[in-house]
DNA sequence: AAAAAATGTATAAGTGCTTATATAATTTCA
DNA sequence: TGAAATTATATAAGCACTTATACATTTTTT
């Protein structure tokens, strides 16, 4: 017996987390057999970094949906590697302007040959079976449909 | 520019990820608006002793693939909060022998009609989009293309 | 029957997020 | 212009896992 197959959508959100953590140590794996000191963690602020010359830590927080608080952790602990570097901003105080170092940049020019690969396999992945082909789409439409009306009420109005 | 619909496949595990822990916050708020004082964490080890009279701690650990650590927490949380009670076997004393209290009993009895809510509104919202209907299938897909080719194995032969 | 291996458990330390709280800088507006 | 509100940040404490370690009990092997 399989707990998770057999519940079905009971246990549908910590099936969604057990495979997210799957590729997510599928992914470290990947970095770690490259001999490329990255963890996949890392990524969103690399990315951002790859994608903008300089970005703060409220940019990085509203960017990626997560709290003020997990930025800074973020930034804290990326700057404590050597990989970012981060002043205060002469225009607002207030703010940090986060940039690569060098070593930073350097380490994402390694990866972003990773990234090719990994987004390949993973098309390749989800191409393996006609029921998996849509599952990016499948994806969005629960995330739209749940934001269209929550779970909570949806809940509300079965129960009696 | 939403950071994570844009990336695709990319970010994929982040993903799964964050609507996992939308659905496990929704979950809880459905509880919490009825008055009922259980937590969706509790849910793995309520389930298996709503099928078994009794369970040892190495059980919910393999029945939930879980780390035996973790089904050890469990217990001692649900413990602690007086839904079930543990004793050493008789026939084997390596074992605990996990049972409900009769507040347990009494908790997971007020809880099973919301399951079965919960199960029907997650069918509906499913069922919404054309997208999103077979999002259980393509889910279970990605799980047994993974398991027969790991993500690890499909980068490797794509990188030069 | 004793030694070695396997099994079941508990706990410490670590991770990466969260919320709550505190502090500093800037903007708003009476 | 000065007080109040807003914005940006840092940090403490909490949560639910993990791995590593330790210990007790049972089973297997010789």
């Amino acid at each position: 017996m399989n707990f998770y197959q057999d519940l079905g959508f009971l246990v549908f959100g910590s099936r969604l987390k057990r495979l997210s953590e799957l590729f997510l140590s599928d992914v470290n794996a990947i970095y770690k057999k490259h001999n490329i000191a990255f963890d996949a963690s890392w990524f969103p602020v690399f990315y951002l970094l790859s994608r903008n010359e300089q970005v703060s830590i409220r940019f990085i927080s509203n960017q990626l949906g997560v709290s003020h608080s997990a930025a800074s952790q973020m930034v804290s602990s990326l700057q404590e590697k050597g990989c970012i570097k981060s002043v205060v901003s002469k225009t607002d105080a207030r703010h940090k302007v986060v940039t690569f170092t060098a070593k930073g940049n350097k380490l994402q020019q390694k990866i972003e040959p990773v990234w090719t690969a990994l987004q390949q396999a993973m098309l390749q992945l989800a191409n393996e079976s006609p029921q998996s082909k849509q599952v990016l789409e499948a994806l969005t439409a629960m995330e739209n449909n749940l934001a269209n009306n929550s779970l909570l009420n949806r809940v509300e109005k079965i129960l009696p």
